[in-house]
DNA sequence: ATACTGTACGAACGATCGTCCTGTAAACGA
DNA sequence: TCGTTTACAGGACGATCGTTCGTACAGTAT
């Protein structure tokens, strides 16, 4: 059989998690399976486990991926811009415009794996935790900005208005998954509203 | 084996249902096994795939028990009250109580059912997308009231506000399965904060 | 040329999955 | 009281699960 040219381990890695990230965004991480997703990739189950060495793993590989490809695709291109109110505004829009345009075929895979692993104490479990608390303290840091330069007012709490938003864009995904319609556009303004009254 | 004393199918049904709500809002619907569940409850596997003909009946069955349950244990109690602001906010809190008490030790299962199934179409997307399509006219209709009733500014969307509390108890119940310290006060207070009564 | 390391394959393991078939004792209708 | 139906148990099925093993070939170093 073939094998494949020259490929370092970490390049092989980093196709499969490809293209686990999008099978697990459909199916979960529990879902994701060895002999599926080796299928797939025309590989063998026993190559394929070998890169990671079990299965869990594997799930951990693929949710830091996730996690990794959504600060890339959604964090990064705002980041350089000063924080504050309009920041967070371009964040909340590329994060929603991520679901919309449906970067991942199944969704958001952090809240995804919130939901698998969220009553099972466990390392993915804990990778869940940890990552939900970046993406609150990225939110929080531009509404306290905003709330110290007078763009919000100094009645709102930075932490609750966060988790609004955050709140918003996760159900958001859901309901675009779901087809419902509008959703994208409702979450808009939403998120808006809340900015607007809080 | 003694069988089971004048207890017709539906009893066992519910007996079996109820632990399956249980599991399932732990592991999820695809999670729960006719194996294991069988051993749970200390019946055959055969029994109890007997019962209900299939895996996707049996998960089926269960999240609609499970909502059946939620209806009467938040929905139910406030129901009869006049609608509007007031109805909707004792519901809010019910709701939210429901997730701080863990009648559920995983969580909201329709939330757990939506992840699942919501890029996979089937008979258990078009179970999940009713389900919230009806929590979604419960709380639109209420603030539909509020707002002719000049309880919520003219300037609120119904349907726009449902999404937003339904996004914030959502995802406040995935928060308390994480463990996140004053999530449902934090709810709580977003709740108020969007509904203007803060 | 030789030895070594890294990478992936193929085969097989025991366990468990959902499902089906058959037997049988309790409950029911006559 | 006696068939009939109901409500399971028991066992086996093929498939698939994660994992382990031994092996083969490529590239690198000696």
């Amino acid at each position: 059989m073939p094998r494949r040219s020259t490929a370092a381990v970490a390049d092989t890695r980093a196709e499969v998690l490809d293209v686990a990230v999008r099978r697990a965004s459909i199916d979960g991480l529990e879902g994701l399976t060895i002999g599926r997703l080796a299928d797939e990739l025309s590989m063998s189950k026993s190559g394929l486990h070998g890169l990671f060495g079990s299965k869990e793993e594997l799930q951990l590989a693929t949710f830091e991926n996730a996690v990794e490809s959504f600060t890339r695709e959604v964090w990064l291109p705002v980041a350089g811009r000063p924080p504050g109110l309009p920041r967070l505004l371009a964040l909340l829009d590329r994060w929603l415009a991520y679901h919309r345009r449906r970067v991942l075929p199944g969704g958001c895979l952090v809240t995804t794996a919130t939901i698998e692993f969220d009553a099972r104490p466990g390392p993915l479990r804990d990778a869940v935790a940890r990552a939900r608390r970046q993406m609150h303290a990225v939110l929080h840091a531009d509404i306290r900005t905003a709330v110290e330069a007078g763009e919000l007012p100094a009645s709102a709490d930075p932490a609750d208005v966060a988790f609004t938003l955050y709140a918003i864009v996760s159900t958001a995904s859901q309901a675009i998954q779901l087809e419902e319609r509008g959703a994208s556009a409702r979450a808009r303004r939403c998120v808006r509203v809340v900015l607007g009254a809080a």
